[in-house]
DNA sequence: CCTCAATGCTGCATCGATTGTGCAAACTGT
DNA sequence: ACAGTTTGCACAATCGATGCAGCATTGAGG
């Protein structure tokens, strides 16, 4: 047991062994054979080894090999169901490759994002995942100065390649469900459907917005300018605007498609005081999953993104030191309201 | 710009500037000071130093120093909203210490708890939490023979302090609530409340089976053995359970605590297959809390765990550098029914 | 008996940053 | 003008692990 409050060294376990500092650094990993180390010797340090309790400094390790072990992934934010599902498999397929991942959230702030990035450069990752970036153009010029590969997730980068979601096909998918269930019929503002929540500038809203414009014009009814309310995601805004978009309407729409989880929370904050019968003559969908969501007091169009298969193709390209700059599409998943139950139960079990 | 691939190091900033690499790494670091480096000398040095896009390798520098700047946590898992709340706050606070955050999950696994805190130890890691342990006097004996300081959250440790939710207190006043909304009556098993899910050698969910039981017996109607249904955390089994349940009794009973979310929505895969008529003469409460599932087709009252503030009192341990074994407790807060969006907007904006 | 090769290991420089020590030059006071 | 102090910096050791180059042994072959 070692007694003394340091961690023991190579050079500790060369003193007990009576062997070089050298010798135990390759018998204790996994270059011993191609430097002739007899396997009794490498047994023998591995023991004290072993009995001392050591374990590397990845520190000194890093320095001398100018690799880390670590592998970077910036998310917009940890709380989120969307983000924290790309966490878990991020997590996942790094620990399968014997790396140690480090999980950072920039808020969505360009020099908070920045500022990471920084940081993990400057502990050596070995590559890095950037996931929602706000400003992908100078985290690749800094990735590229470092001589860091990374990929963009979620969010495409011109530096380089990069995985996302197929907003487009997701959003149309989900327009035109809600077209089948609430089938554009009066030429009322009522009748149409409306497009809520989001940022227009940010990269996804805006292929979701288009695919909305372009799957409504497609119906024979290309949206006017008040039907696409790009309010931001924050709850509060999306509350404001529903409730303004119902007092100018006269009532709820045919039909709303809200972008994202909280977008829909302010929406449903709105909704949740209306009688229910209002709520069964219109139809809602929301981009993006939670279980809950699917239980409300009327059903629920959902699109789950696929985080795992989004991670899965970041890994592969890197794995297959793909530098080309690819642009996959990794395809969302429709929900219809509350029958989760039966893929959730065949996937776990 | 610097043509090379590989990064810049105080020894090119040394070569550039004329000056030796103990000055730049004083110029460029708090100490130049006071190792009396004049002050145009700094200048020149900073300014070389960012033209060359200089950033420190903390590999060298972790090594140097014997520590790394890092602060490691282990939850659970990411993909859980009490938990990510937990990630967020962690990174929040430790960038205020200008410290990087390293986040693992280990699944709820001793041997991949383990496992991680080793890796944490070889990063070297200036502190470490540990969420949810589920083998802490492992995790301690670790931490002590690696001269770690570490703080247990969520779930106690014997061999370090620890800040835990007060579960006991949690769980006794949603019970309270319940038995306001709906007193226990008849003496029949369908006007008793029941208790579904969660692991009852787990830390937390022993203290609110105790709390539950505490607070049926100080109203007079102790729970009988049939009314704690301690099936785990899975959707199915809670699902599966609350079937039985209802069937053995012929209905719902009059009320519902469901412990942990996960357990919720298994429960609610089968509530959703009731009447609406039948959930209204029964009372649902939940252990944690979800947006969402406040809007539900019936009142849920829910327990909202404080991340934010667990995590601010561990971080407060830390900073005391107070050794001595305390077990702190963090309130959670009880959300009525449909009431979440005062206090959410009155916190927000 | 001597050469040559294989075996099994050691020594030493190295990665990049930090820090204790030392040492000129400039400056102060007398 | 000279001792003493301050200023401003350079040198070299160090952190722990790695890997190249080399150096004794031992054994085989002629």
């Amino acid at each position: 047991m070692p007694r003394a409050s340091r961690k023991a060294t190579i050079y500790d376990i060369a003193r007990l062994s009576g062997a070089s500092a050298s010798t135990v650094s390759a018998a204790l990993g996994e270059s011993w054979r191609e430097r002739r180390i007899s396997e009794a010797t490498v047994e023998a340090i591995r023991s004290i080894a072993a009995a001392e309790g050591y374990s590397a400094n990845m520190q000194a390790r890093g320095l001398r090999k100018a690799r880390s072990g670590l592998v970077g992934m910036v998310i917009p934010l940890h709380d989120n169901r969307f983000f924290s599902s790309m966490s878990q498999s991020f997590e996942a397929f790094a620990r399968e490759r014997g790396l140690v991942p480090v999980i950072a959230s920039s808020m969505r702030e360009p020099g908070e994002e920045r500022r990471i990035v920084e940081t993990l450069i400057t502990y050596a990752v070995d590559y890095m995942f950037i996931a929602g970036a706000t400003d992908p153009d100078a985290v690749s010029a800094m990735c590229n100065a470092a001589n860091l590969r990374h990929v963009f997730v979620d969010l495409p980068g011109r530096g380089a390649p990069s995985v996302v979601s197929d907003n487009y096909k997701g959003a149309a998918d989900l327009t035109r469900r809600l077209l089948t269930d609430r089938p554009i019929s009066g030429g009322t503002c009522r009748d149409r459907l409306y497009f809520i929540g989001g940022d227009p500038t940010d990269y996804a809203s805006a292929r979701r917005i288009e695919a909305f414009r372009d799957a409504l014009t497609e119906a024979g009814s290309p949206p006017g300018p008040g039907q696409i309310i790009a309010c931001g995601y924050a709850p509060r805004s999306a509350m404001r605007e529903i409730a303004a978009l119902c007092d100018r309407l006269g009532g709820l729409p045919a039909g709303v498609l809200v972008n994202s989880l909280t977008a829909f929370e302010g929406v449903l904050g709105h909704l949740s005081g209306l009688p229910l019968e209002d709520l069964r003559s219109s139809v809602i969908g929301c981009y993006d999953y939670d279980p809950f969501a699917a239980y409300l007091q009327f059903p629920v169009h959902m699109v789950r993104q696929d985080a795992h298969g989004l991670i899965r193709e970041a890994y592969r390209i890197i794995d297959q030191n793909a530098n080309d700059l690819v642009l996959r599409m990794v395809e969302p998943e429709q929900i219809a309201p509350r029958t989760f139950y039966d893929r959730l139960f065949s996937d776990h079990g």
